[in-house]
DNA sequence: TATGAATGAGTATTCATTCAT
DNA sequence: TATGAATGAATACTCATTCAT
């Protein structure tokens, strides 16, 4: 309800209704109803970085892991478009705001060590590897949020592969290097 | 204040009183709070759009006049830090989101035409033109969030440089091949 | 506009408008709102009443005068109908009150008269004239209530003639010594 | 409240405190204002017509019930003056209109159907049984009126009286045939 | 655990009226 | 006479939260 009506147009009223229960019994559960639209984002952030762990786990080459965060974080997205919606009106008010900016750290700290491993294989050029990682994570939420916008023009299985090549190429990358099974369709 | 405070916690009240006018004036000039919150979002697009336009008038080359016009949108919503947290919010409204996905597709569709010059021209890799400007549109909004988050922690004219670099080489572009003066720094 | 649309949908802005002046000419010619609306209801009642006073100049016998006052007034109130909407308004707030009980009171004091003529000519029962009077009053008034209310579902010329037989009857008049040239049509 | 000060003046703040209880309750138990007002209008109205069935009750002669009938309006509505007042006010409002009007419409239909009675049985004489109707309902209301207004100048007996002895006489009735033990007095 | 009646602070909007020009 | 920008008091209604049961 959050994602679909806003936090504003949603009322307690509007929760417990759908809920089936009484308005009481909302404050039982929840102190309040900032901390229930909290407790959301929470999730669904953590929710999300799991999905990026898990994608990722066993492989030790970093534009492999690379591609397949990309491709996870997309694919979770795509999943849970409606909670990916909470995390963009999260990051415009004050009070929400600290969720979504660390979650972007994070979401670029995990991939920066890729990409400084990367760095160091001499698989990519040799930059900054936080701001390179910001500029990956800017082109995942982009193609997740125009995704969203735009009711899914795009498939993920190409979206997928398209974004991991030119994340990989902007990090001057040799494409033919990854094996990532959906990234070279294009170019 | 819209941008500070957030949409709703700016009052009415709060506005008049701060251009030193009384409550009854503001309906005057304006229909209602959300017909002066959608000029200020329209006015900002707009004036967005007309700093890219005027970037990259006179240039013909397209790698140039994509590396220029991210440089201005850099620069433009670096200068008006503020007023682009109200896109931002804007576009987890309902009632506001058509003003933000309108600017998105048509910066996007501006930013396409000179990537498709690029690939006539055999300058970038041969993709979906479109795509490949969302790609940039997201990074370089992504950017401009992580700085407007931040605080500046990126000096502007390294981050422009950074950001084009980074694109144009997505794009499978040959950076020697761009003359833009700020977009050598990095890599 | 006010008899339209109540006294207090009327707006100002709304009377100058149709009226192709600016606001502020309102307040040249009227105090204010409320003086304008108690010009209106003054008039319209002093009209009435002028109406009723022509309809039986002239006229000697109590029981023509009588009827033709009756007469008088729903033709008046049916060539009016809007402005008496008006004075049944006014008859229910307050501060204009006064002005509709002033009037019923003169508009019974006047009939009061013509009846207590008839009582001396023994031409209809002896009780107070100003109660039957009064009597007199509410068939008129109501009968142009349920006209305006109605949409004149009711041809003017033998409404008339039946308000006068009933009213004359009730006074326990001889209608047959009435000669009032529409009063005969029924019963 | 809303007949002593009006409805306009009337604020739902001063309904709640005089109920003692927050403003937020008001709109647990009405939707709004203007429902709460029209519950009430209604209820009154509908008090009325009970009364008025009551009164008439085993009733059989046709001149009795109207007689009665009369009766009982006027007693309800000087038990009942300021209820009244909301009724007037009902009536000059578009959006409160219908409410009295249909009331209106009712009362004379009800009464309407004892002058047919009475027409069939020779006891009135031969017109529209609903314009004759009309008629009485007009003089009931009109002196309830004036006496609410007048401040009860006439005794609630008396004034019964003259008002049954006046419609039955205007009726073409003969007096001497009721029974009704207030009908009597004048004239 | 669960209910839902009760609370009351909070706010956008309207509109009669004023007044400098 | 005429304008219309400026004023600000006034008010219905919402909704998160509490709490007795």
């Amino acid at each position: 309800m959050f994602a679909n009506s806003g936090y504003y147009a949603t009322r307690v009223i509007d929760i417990v209704k759908s809920a089936g229960v009484a308005k009481g019994l909302f404050y039982w559960y929840f102190e309040n109803k900032e901390a229930l639209f909290i407790q959301i984002v929470q999730a669904t952030r953590d929710d999300l970085r799991r999905a990026q762990a898990k994608a990722i786990e066993g492989e030790t080459d970093p534009l492999e892991r690379i591609a397949k965060g990309i491709d996870a974080s997309l694919r979770f997205i795509s999943e849970n478009e409606q909670l990916y919606v909470l995390l963009r009106f999260a990051g415009t008010e004050d009070r929400f705001a600290s969720l979504i900016e660390e979650a972007t750290q994070i979401h670029a700290l995990d991939t920066s060590k890729h990409i400084k491993d990367a760095i160091d294989q001499g698989k990519v050029i040799d930059a900054d590897p936080l701001v390179m990682a910001h500029a990956v994570v800017a082109t995942v939420f982009h193609f997740a949020r125009i995704r969203s916008a735009a009711g899914a023009d795009f498939e993920i299985d190409e979206l997928s592969s398209f974004v991991s090549s030119f994340c990989l190429r902007g990090l001057g990358a040799d494409l033919s290097a990854v094996s990532h099974p959906k990234a070279r369709a294009t170019g």
